[in-house]
RNA sequence: GUGACCGUAGCUCAGUCGGUAGAGCCCCGGAUUGUGGUUCCGGUUGUCGCGGGUUCGAGCCCCGUCGGUCACCCCA
């Protein structure tokens, strides 16, 4: 009895067009990287089990894809790309030149349920700036997320960078004499503000030593929370980035190993979701890989910005352009008499060499069918091989006018009419 | 992990009172043996997610299970 062999749940088969989609994605994190002068560098996929629950605890097994491999090693597929870069960061930071500016792309797996915007494998843009602790790092960072949305072709009211700065949070705490558990007691209220009954909340803080009028009144700050906070707003300011931040404190990122500056990409259209998120980590380094190195970086998922795009008709004409230059054919040969097929394949050999874009089809049909998926392949011209041997004829499928030309000419003749050059 | 809704052709879905399944799209062929987006004609495809129960009889009712979606939890 043969059982059905079906995808697993929250895995993805990327067909033609769903893998049109994340190739524009992937492309277009590229650019802005370049841009930026951001290195790409990848890790493996497999990694010790150790190396998350070094950071994040044993909790994490439990949403982890992890086994025993054949030689006993536990192991577990990646959910995230940090603990990697640190260790890696760590083993070889002295061949590298500060800051170190660095990015990938890859696939990553969480062993949860899946939802919208959340499934079991997914890619991820990540980039981060090593071994400069100054909060120009932190801006160049924000800067660069706030590029890549653009370059997807959102605009200022689509989404907005929302920020926080969890240092000041901890000398706030620390200057009320509140730390360990309090501490991290207060974050977690704060993080739920607007989400959980505000009775809850003041009991909370309460018990914690504060107060939630304390709390709003220091949230009320923005930028002016500290320095940091006050430098990274003058220098997405200046570069004209300004009208994108906004200070809220309230934002704190699931108490992970943040240090200093956190920030997401927020969508402030229906869908009132982070699209990207990230931050300042100076610890995280030295705790897996025993080297103090500063640290700060983001990470996009390719799900939820693929879904913001999809939603966003102005993003999604962008990517309909991408689209239709990707699958466009610069000539579709068409065999109008099969004496003609082995010159056809010539001409269809000479014109690929050329550089240009072909197809044909590769068995006999008839003329008008050829006609048909040329005018599917959204071909610029018809290369027609007929009766009347040493000479083809090239029809614009635009305008329907016909060039007669020497199947040796044909190249050139092409590129002219293309408007291109050898 | 908790709850709600949904699973019928490759896709989107219809399927009446329980009587052994249909449409559109897509794809392929033809009308049309050397010239296109239209039109017309024809054709392939189903363990009705899976397992059990009730019934003379289940796509339909009941239970379980798997999968999907959404909300919560979590979110590195």
């Amino acid at each position: 009895m043969a059982e059905k062999l079906e995808r697993l749940p929250g895995f993805r088969d990327f067909y033609p067009d769903a893998c049109d989609l994340r190739n524009y994605v992937f492309e277009t994190w590229r650019r802005v990287a370049a841009r930026y002068r951001f290195a790409e560098y990848e890790g493996p996929i497999l990694e010790k089990t150790d190396l998350y629950r070094r950071k994040s605890g044993e909790e994490i097994t439990g949403q982890l894809f992890h086994f025993v491999d054949k030689g006993d090693r536990e192991v577990a597929m990646r959910p995230e790309l940090t603990p990697t870069l640190a260790r890696m960061a760590a083993a070889r930071q002295r061949d590298y030149r500060k800051p170190m500016k660095w990015f990938s792309i890859g696939p990553f797996f969480r062993y949860e349920r899946s939802s919208k915007g959340r499934l079991r494998e997914f890619y991820q843009f990540n980039c981060d700036i090593l071994g400069e602790p100054s909060e120009q790092a932190d801006a160049e960072l924000i800067a660069m997320a706030i590029e890549v949305m653009l370059e997807f072709g959102f605009r200022q009211g689509d989404f907005v960078i929302r920020l926080s700065d969890r240092a000041a949070w901890m000398d706030w705490l620390t200057e009320r004499g509140i730390s360990g558990d309090a501490a991290t007691e207060v974050l977690q209220a704060v993080d739920k503000l607007g989400r959980e009954e505000e009775s809850k909340t003041v009991a909370q803080l309460a018990a914690a030593g504060t107060s939630l009028d304390e709390v709003r009144a220091f949230m009320a700050q923005t930028e002016a929370v500290s320095a940091r906070a006050t430098a990274i707003s003058r220098n997405l300011g200046a570069r004209g980035f300004g009208g994108f931040l906004e200070w809220d404190l309230g934002i704190v990122r699931g108490l992970a190993y943040y240090t200093g500056t956190v920030f997401e990409v927020f969508d402030i259209g229906k869908g009132m979701r982070a699209v990207a998120g990230g931050g300042r980590y100076d610890n995280l380094v030295k705790l897996i890989g025993g080297t103090d190195l500063a640290a700060c970086g983001f990470a996009m998922g390719d799900v939820v910005i693929g879904n913001f795009i999809e939603e966003t008709p102005h993003a999604k004409a962008r990517l309909e352009e991408w689209l239709a230059a990707r699958r466009s054919t610069d000539a579709f040969v068409v065999v109008a008499d099969e004496s003609r097929r082995d010159a056809a394949l010539a001409g269809v050999q000479a014109l690929r060499q050329a550089g240009l874009r072909v197809d044909y089809s590769l068995t006999p049909r008839a003329v008008g069918k050829q006609f048909s998926s040329a005018e599917e392949a959204t071909a610029s011209f018809a290369v027609i091989f007929g009766a009347s041997a040493e000479s083809v004829s090239i029809k614009s499928m635009s305008d329907r006018s016909e060039t007669a030309c020497e199947a040796g000419a044909l190249p050139e003749t092409l590129l002219k009419l293309l408007g291109r050059s050898l």
